[in-house]
DNA sequence: GAATAAAACGGAGAAATGTCCGTATGTAGA
DNA sequence: TCTACATACGGACATTTCTCCGTTTTATTC
């Protein structure tokens, strides 16, 4: 406790530890493409990226947390792109519609993957649904909408659109969306529409 | 093929598998109290109950099929009581909103133990949020409730109740329900809040 | 009651996840 | 460049879930 006036005296990270996360990365990604993720074990990509169990671990918690971080760089565009997207004009709620329809387009493209990936953690480390950056984000564009949608008069004030926001995400949950689509065969315009009907039916009527 | 007309022929089931069964459920609920659903390996539940691996999992299919198992005992009288008192009469949309706040009062009742059944399994074995049949007959009371509410002329008979009982279910997601709970703080009291203003919006207006 | 075939049993072991700890290596300061 | 040590590496291993298959038991038929 002699150096360091802050204590945060950090040390640069080690060339070869981002080298070898980097290379976990890839690698990951290459794997789950050919195998899926449940078909890929976490030995496998140790060897495959040329490190041993503990560097893997080191770098990833588990495999959920290796998941994740996938997910993420996949996520990033995405997000971006639908934000700057809703930030145009028009009816609040429109906008919304769109927003919600663009998640489930996500939902579909991305279902097999997100549902692997929900499956594929174990030892109570499963990855979480909500609390994470990609969750906050959709569900912070949704409350803006439904805020915007309160200031122009389109649905009424003393909804708690805080609460509901979650309710319209929890209607696409990645569970209930691929239950629905596959084992109850409904279509994503039948989803969406009674989605949109839900929302709608919040205007206030002159 | 020639004997018995229908060629349903069943065996009466053995009596041992019946007793390993049961006795396999009451040592799985008494090492589930006792140390927790991650706790208590399979193993440890198979010699507790004086049966091979091969019995008990022939018995249940995964630990999250035995967990379901557990948790269907538990919730059979719930349920029952509960469809019971949603047949009496009056609007329905009134009993829809009494019904769902009973689902939610069962959640925070049994959160934490749902939540760590959710986390029990492995393998791309989790318990099934959907599809069993508890989950089925939640949505059949708020199908059933819904369609008498068409009928009663309460909501528009353009609707389509299914996907909204999905989605009313939806917004009391064991998981979403947690978050918000305790990630985000809100009051039980404020969920259902939102959801009856939801359900209110439903409504025709005159 | 004995024969028979279907059903259930049991436990070794395959395969996966995640941990531990002795060893190696890169970074910073002299 | 040399030294010191924080940091990262590696892989054996403990633990767990679930499978396989030879053996045993039970219900049924005669």
């Amino acid at each position: 406790m002699a150096r360091g006036a802050a204590g945060t005296e950090t040390r640069k990270t080690r060339s070869d530890a981002v080298e070898n996360r980097r290379r976990i990365l890839e690698v990951a990604r290459e794997e789950f493409a050919r195998s899926g993720v449940e078909g890929t074990s976490m030995h496998r990509i140790g060897r495959a990226a040329g490190v041993g169990q503990g560097t893997l671990y080191r770098h990833f918690e588990h495999k959920g947390a290796l998941c994740s971080a996938l997910l993420s760089e996949e996520i990033g565009a995405f997000v971006g792109e639908m934000q700057r997207r809703t930030e145009g004009r028009g009816p609040a709620l429109g906008r919304l519609k769109w927003f919600l329809g663009w998640v489930a387009r996500f939902n579909e493209e991305n279902g097999p993957l997100l549902g692997a990936i929900r499956d594929a953690s174990s030892g109570g480390r499963r990855v979480e649904l909500y609390g994470n950056p990609f969750y906050e984000r959709l569900r912070n564009t949704v409350v803006e909408l439904l805020d915007e949608a309160v200031g122009e008069g389109e649905i009424s004030p003393e909804l708690d659109v805080e609460c509901l926001a979650d309710m319209f995400l929890a209607a696409l949950n990645i569970d209930l969306y691929l239950y629905q689509r596959h084992q109850l065969g409904m279509e994503r315009e039948r989803i969406m529409g009674a989605l949109r009907s839900l929302l709608d039916s919040l205007r206030v009527r002159v």
